[in-house]
DNA sequence: TTGAAAGCGCTAACAT
DNA sequence: ATGTTAGCGCTTTCAA
């Protein structure tokens, strides 16, 4: 049979005093004689007494409790931003609580309902894929739930955000390559729906246009994962066998690059540079260690509570803010002569 | 300014009836006139009410959140375990809270005493590696909250465990090297204090002792991530060059020997065959591809939750339990010919 | 069919 | 220096 937990009243029992005597010297109330407040501590170490902090969220009209809702839970960036929030919560005696939106708006849409009932003292979300509609996220907003946007975001929305530079970020991995000497470099694009994407493949156009290379709509693929570049490839080196360099929209695309790259015969970087985006565990023990850009998920995260916390302190009066994250060139083997 | 959530309360007083009344029809009382209850559910939906989830918890005393500590977060086995809890937990309308120890012994201590404060319906933990003293779980339990052990369990503590089967799987991956024909089979091996260390190495010299291979102590080496691997396997090769074969406690230190072992200029699989453990996304990327086991870390997270369900529905009267969860063998390009 | 009141654990204003 | 009481949001017994 499981028991109850130690409370408050527990503890004036067993000492025979008033549980607002309990209260007070639990929390150093100068009122209470040194005696009592002596008496009082001992009992509540001694039997393990844990402050219910239902109860405290009831009274205070405050969880402490910060929401965290993700597509993906299983991917190094988001396990990162997750952490970054964690450190910070942890510090500053908040707890949080994970949504898992699995890539699925009506899961999405259920879980941000839910949530309402926990009296979050607010969310921090990046979105489905799929989320084209936003009136469940106003409708927290509405109910006086305050939400930081991260990585995910769209412009529609006025609210909170904290956005990683993609643009800057393609941009300098590019420049990167050219510097190396690649003259050539193809793009391995994610979907051009997403900013993401979309920001990347512009700061490799904007790359090339800059350092004075062909821009060719050839050399921009749809192409972002392992198994699609690394069938993908092969036939793109035979179409164009003046390929120097290759900018991939993530690390594992660029991973399928090189695999396909060096079953042609090819060197990396001899022949052929590599670079991807994200910093995945993979770029940094593959052979040859790849060059890519670090997303700083971590930091992403603590900006990202940060702003929360800021705005809520402020009930609002601070106004909306964007916090944009900036990155980290890796140059790695894949990539240096 | 930040509005407050609509109450039970809220409700009564626009449409003039007391909050008992609301409270019945939110939840279709057959006392509750349709009339009525057709107010209300409509007023309810009308303004976003949400039951206050902390209100209930302490009325029900049960929290319907269940805390998941684990030592790592940015790991694919974690959060995959997480991934796996939460599915469960969303269908049966549970929350989960992570609690986060980042593998120190202190914090680990710490949170298990915070986490009585949210009076958590229970508790699904991996431990720390630097974890010896288990009274803070036993006072855990003391306070009546069920604990879910899993994969890092030790035998000193009776509880519900979910454990992996690193024996077995481990032996697999051994009699799967002498099957491609290695004859002299090096393991890197996990911390001796840890059950899965030690697992995985009984698992390998049983193996080797069934098939009747040499067992030599000089074939162990302490060492478990990349870059040890990658620091210590030179002069392994160099000491024992007859060595065919490496059976890593992890993937990114059977990496670390795959590439330290390629800088030497032998083939694999041709001259050394290489197996980790775990599956961990580099594995199946690698050059080349890494044999390894497959631990379900989803299952295992499943598994769990459902044992810590199981045991508090019954108030423990079923008494604690351990699950084993079995592993797939993957073998891949570095250990086939 | 509905309301009043007590209580879950805790705090704080108001006694004494 | 300590106790009494009301109330946070909700459920439920008892009364009407």
């Amino acid at each position: 049979m499981l028991k109850q937990q130690i409370t408050i009243k527990d503890l004036a029992r067993i000492l025979n005093v008033s549980v607002s005597t309990v209260s007070r010297a639990l929390k150093d109330h100068p009122d209470i004689s040194e005696k009592t407040k002596k008496a009082v501590v001992e009992l509540a170490e001694k039997l393990n007494y844990r402050p219910n902090e239902l109860a405290l969220s009831l009274k205070k009209r405050k969880s402490h409790i910060i929401g965290v809702m993700v597509p993906e839970m299983v991917h190094h960036f988001f396990s990162s931003v997750i952490g970054g929030i964690e450190s910070i919560a942890y510090n500053l005696g908040y707890q949080i609580m994970i949504f898992h939106s699995n890539e699925s708006y009506e899961r999405e849409v259920f879980l941000t309902e839910a949530l309402l009932s926990y009296r979050l003292d607010g969310l921090i979300v990046s979105m489905t894929k799929q989320t084209k509609n936003y009136d469940h996220f106003r409708m927290l907003e509405n109910a006086g739930i305050p939400i930081v946007y991260f990585d995910r975001v769209i412009d529609e929305i006025e609210s909170n955000k904290v956005v990683f530079d993609d643009f800057n970020a393609a941009f300098h991995v590019v420049e990167h390559l050219v510097r190396q000497g690649c003259k050539n470099i193809v793009h391995l694009a994610g979907p051009e729906n997403m900013p993401i994407g979309r920001e990347r493949k512009n700061g490799y156009l904007s790359a090339l246009e800059t350092f004075n290379l062909n821009i060719k709509d050839d050399y921009v693929f749809h192409c972002d994962n392992y198994e699609d570049a690394k069938n993908t490839l092969p036939s793109v080196l035979d179409k164009y066998p003046e390929i120097d360099g290759v900018f991939a929209v993530n690390d594992l695309t660029a991973i399928g690059a090189i695999k396909a790259i060096k079953e042609k015969g090819l060197k990396i970087p001899g022949n052929v540079k590599v670079a991807g985006f994200t910093n995945e565990i993979s770029s940094s023990v593959y052979d040859p260690p790849l060059t890519t850009v670090d997303q700083q998920g971590e930091l992403m995260g603590k900006e990202a509570i940060k702003l929360l916390l800021e705005y809520s302190d402020s009930q609002g009066a601070i106004g909306y803010k964007t916090r944009t994250i900036s990155y980290k060139l890796l140059p790695r083997a894949s990539s240096l002569e």
